[in-house]
DNA sequence: CCTTAATCCTGGAAGC
DNA sequence: TGCTTCCAGGATTAAG
């Protein structure tokens, strides 16, 4: 479900929400979503290396990857899969939504919940941020919200596969996800199918400027809200209001009124405009 | 390298 | 109304 401005739009407003606040304690009511240290890969995770008793310093992001980080230096790595979201709540009285697999009760009143009903994410337990770098995120490419075109130009050039694929590749740019690698790819007029290596320059700026601010733009909308993404405010985004081509296949082109076309891509949906993409 | 298919899951929507 | 089938913001793995 997230993509990069989804999980933006969680790392900021828990940013706001918690930023100093310290963890009371964890609950974990599905074990199996939380892998514990590498170096003790045998036991479950301890509330310990869950954070309790941390206080929250930090909130990082790399693609569609969440670092929570403390004071002490522990470091959870999250990463929310197709249906996965964090959110931070008051303590009510009553039982916890479905799927709610980790609670952190934090001072002051309130909790930060994992919820993810499909369960293709999860959490990873470190004791540094050097740690969850080094085997969380060292397969990933560059950030996409600030990919710079000679990053993105390197990666097509090299290349024998689809455009699409290529911006779907988290190893060659890491955040774009099915919903924005369409919009990105109309913004820039460049037909998914299109061979990677066969881009010239000018697509290749296009194209990487096209990611940027089709990224940037909709993490100022709070991501996109298809089905049940909600921020960590508990809101839904409102990015789905101004997709092009993404959940539009048949409807006119909002440039030339051509029917969108679509068909599987890298075994994803794939929704383009047939005149304006070449 | 590259692509394809299968897999991990649940739930909502569409079809009959 | 109820049952079945398909589909979904992701990512890894095995097979060809």
């Amino acid at each position: 479900m997230p993509e990069l401005p989804e999980v933006e739009s969680v790392r900021r407003s828990l940013e706001r929400a918690l930023l100093g606040r310290r963890v009371e304690r964890v609950m974990v009511r599905r074990p199996d979503v939380v892998e514990p240290p590498p170096a003790s890969r045998r036991h479950r995770a301890t509330r310990e290396e869950l954070l309790e008793g941390a206080t929250l310093t930090g909130f990082e992001r790399r693609g569609k990857h969440l670092a929570l980080l403390t004071a002490d230096g522990r470091a959870l790595a999250a990463h929310l899969g197709m249906s996965g979201s964090l959110v931070v709540e008051p303590i009510g009285p009553g039982r916890h939504q479905a799927h709610t697999h980790v609670v952190w009760t934090l001072e002051g009143g309130r909790r930060l919940v994992f919820r993810d009903p499909r369960r293709f994410g999860g959490l990873w337990c470190f004791g540094s941020f050097e740690d969850l770098r080094r085997c969380r995120w060292t397969d990933l490419g560059p950030d996409a919200l600030h990919v710079r075109t000679t990053t993105l130009a390197a990666a097509f050039a090299a290349s024998r596969r689809a455009a699409k694929a290529v911006l779907l590749d988290q190893h060659a740019i890491a955040g774009v996800g099915n919903i924005y690698a369409d919009e990105s790819l109309f913004a820039a007029g460049v037909h998914p199918l299109r061979p990677a290596a066969s881009l010239g320059g000018t697509e290749l700026g296009a194209l990487a400027a096209a990611v940027r601010s089709v990224l940037a733009a909709a993490v100022e909308a709070g991501g996109s809200t298809i089905r049940d993404y909600v921020g960590a405010d508990g809101s839904p985004g409102r990015a789905q209001r101004s997709h092009a081509v993404y959940g539009r296949a048949g409807l006119p082109c909002v440039r030339c009124h051509t029917p969108l076309s679509s068909s599987q891509v890298v075994q994803r949906t794939t929704v383009w405009c047939p005149r304006c993409q070449k």
